[in-house]
RNA sequence: GGUCCCGUAGUUCAAUGGAUAGAAUAGGAGUUUCCUAAACUCUAGAUCCAAGUUCGAUUCUUGGCGGGACCA
């Protein structure tokens, strides 16, 4: 039981005993007592005032004689100031922590609760190569499903690929007429990068396309729908509709290069998928659900044969769900697709990694599934994140100021190199060691800086604070672990002695520290935002930098005191390595 | 036009309705005969505005102002 719920529990014992009424931990709050006063953790008293009937410092003082004189061995001390039960943890009580978690590397994990959960998350247009937004969407995704499992969750990583459709005719009609046969061996290019040129090509050809047209007399409008590119496209997906066998080949070998690019990109920032689905097996799927939906009376039908659904009484508007030529829209297929991942997998929740422009349809898409009775219609959860923005404002890809995924872990990898060979400190490590190394730094800044965040908040991406290794980064973490990670190669831990010291105030904070990582994991998880174990595991770092610079481990004033912090130095490595790991960052054993 | 989100130090980010609003970075001043200075210590600096609810509001409500997204 986290230190909290004890004092939690001791507290409404205490009142009932001492007030003769009932309480629930939900009656007062318990949080941790600030630096600039005595003790460890408080107890707000505002909160009972009203049903008690007493003042504050009266309660307090009531609260605090029972609880020390029922509970020696957990509080020893109370002091109460304008309000504020100020509560002393028994030092024994940190010890024994101590000594019962420091080796455990599964401590804050919890046991499989036997529920079965899935994140979709990545879900890349074949059309074009990562970028930066990706990058957030990423790295969020493999972290909440890392942050689940430690709960206790089954997880099926999943992705949809966007891999067919008018965008994607577009780079490939711009290939036909302007490559010449190229490919990306050809040309010696990452896959995704090539597809991506024609679809830029593309783009660059219709506009000049439709700027001619216009001179020639024509209206924005009909020069937009007349280009000549435009229109050979919109063939191309009646084509592709069709299963003509030549322009299938092409989509199948022009996706076949884009997903060889993006398996690269994959492997190097680590993101994997129990299963992929493609929009192509499954943009058909949902239209036997309209008909049910019809039937059911939760759709209706306008004059025109086109069917939508009525949520004005939600507060939301009507939502057109199939075309009047009878083809299916999004919202069709998403509900399509997300009865067919209930079906093939039984799962419990379905989370969602995707940016919040799509909240609204996320929002309808969750309220139609209830409306037709979906029985997982409840556990669709939408994980919305914001939008990653550069310094200069947003990215735009007409404008080229789109950051390149690739691109950008080159550089993150590049720039730890360079620092790391400025630093000289792992000269005797081989080229693999040392590449292993530029990897993990490299990509831990670059997780971390974008992990950092609330997901739900549009962050700014700065370039130069991006590539900072200093304060709250995960090299920073990183190099925390690191050095743990030598003075326990340089000392002898022997644990049958016996650990019976007092605690100094430093070694108290960073026990304290290591006590709450199974709430930020619970915490993390319920708010599907893993900046909260970002934020705790840079506060562990910082905590412990800030003790052993202080007193020394391996010449410590007693052997049973080097002992000690040796467990606790070794139990903050274990929570750094188990923290970064949730964030899908490496730790280097030295730096 | 309708719906939704966001405004906190110069900058980037924190803060289940709780104490004097925390960090990082940039600025200023220091720390190395001692476990890796990618570190540590000190210093200065902020809640968009106006009402309301509350013992207490960055947080909740309403109205402005400013920014963003989505739906047509």
């Amino acid at each position: 039981m986290s230190i909290v719920n004890s004092i939690q529990q001791s507290v409404t014992a205490s009142l009932s005993a001492v007030f003769n009424q009932s309480f629930t931990e939900k009656d007062f709050q318990v949080n941790q007592t600030k630096p600039e006063f005595e003790g460890d953790y408080t107890v707000v008293m505002f909160s009972l005032v009203k049903s008690l009937k007493l003042s504050p410092d009266a309660i307090g003082n009531q609260l605090g004689e029972h609880l020390t004189k029922t509970y020696p061995h957990f509080f020893t001390k109370f002091n109460i100031i304008k309000g504020f039960l100020n509560l002393t943890i028994a030092d024994s009580y940190w010890l024994d922590f101590v000594a019962k978690n420091h080796a455990d590397s599964n401590f804050g994990k919890k046991e499989k609760n036997g529920k079965k959960v899935m994140v979709e998350y990545s879900s890349p247009n074949t059309n074009k190569p990562l970028h930066l937004g990706h990058l957030r969407n990423n790295f969020l995704g493999w972290s909440i499903a890392e942050i689940l499992k430690a709960n206790g969750y089954d997880v099926v990583k999943t992705c949809i690929v966007n891999d067919r459709g008018i965008h994607i005719c577009k780079s490939m009609i711009a290939w036909q007429l302007f490559a010449n046969g190229a490919t990306p061996k050809s040309t010696n290019m990452k896959g995704d990068h090539f597809v991506g040129q024609y679809y830029v090509k593309f783009n660059d050809e219709y506009k000049k396309e439709v700027e001619q047209l216009i001179t020639a007399g024509k209206t924005k409008d009909e020069a937009e729908k007349e280009a000549p590119i435009m229109k050979a496209t919109q063939q191309m997906l009646l084509d592709w509709e069709e299963g003509k066998p030549d322009v299938m080949a092409l989509w199948k070998e022009m996706n076949g290069w884009v997903y060889e690019g993006f398996a690269i990109t994959y492997k190097r920032i680590g993101s994997d998928f129990a299963k992929t689905y493609y929009e192509s097996n499954t943009y058909l799927l949902g239209k036997d659900i309209v008909q049910q939906g019809l039937a059911k009376k939760v759709f209706f039908k306008k004059e025109d044969g086109s069917i939508w659904i009525d949520l004005t009484a939600d507060g939301l508007d009507e939502k057109l769900v199939q075309r009047r030529d009878g083809t299916s829209v999004y919202m069709t297929q998403d509900i399509g697709l997300a009865e067919l991942k209930y079906d093939e997998y039984k799962i419990d929740q379905s989370i969602y990694v995707i940016g919040n422009e799509q909240n609204y349809h996320m929002k309808v898409l969750q309220l139609i599934c209830k409306k037709l009775g979906m029985p997982f219609a409840d556990g669709i959860f939408h994980l919305s994140y914001g939008m990653v923005e550069l310094t200069t404002g947003k990215m735009k890809s007409r404008e080229g100021t789109v950051v390149d995924a690739d691109d950008l872990v080159d550089e993150m990898i590049a720039t730890s190199k360079h620092h790391t060979e400025e630093l000289g400190k792992v000269k005797d490590f081989t080229e693999a060691e040392l590449k292993d190394l530029y990897d993990t730094i490299g990509l831990g800044a670059m997780k971390f800086y974008l992990l950092r965040v609330d997901p739900k908040k549009t962050m700014v991406f700065n370039p130069e604070e991006s590539i900072d290794f200093h304060g709250f980064t995960g090299p920073f973490v990183q190099y925390t672990y690191a050095r743990i990670k030598s003075i326990l190669r340089k000392t002898t831990t022997d644990h049958r002695l016996p650990v019976t010291d007092s605690l100094l105030k430093l070694e108290k904070d960073v026990i304290m520290v290591l006590e709450q990582f199974p709430a930020a994991i619970e915490q993390a998880a319920f708010e599907h935002n893993p900046s909260a174990i970002a934020i705790y595991v840079f506060d562990l770092a910082k905590t412990f930098n800030s003790f052993y610079t202080i007193h020394s481990i391996a010449s410590a004033e007693t052997e049973e005191k080097k002992q000690l912090r040796l467990s606790i130095a070794g139990m903050t490595a274990n929570v750094i390595k188990s923290s970064m790991e949730l964030l899908g960052i490496h730790v280097p054993e030295r730096m």
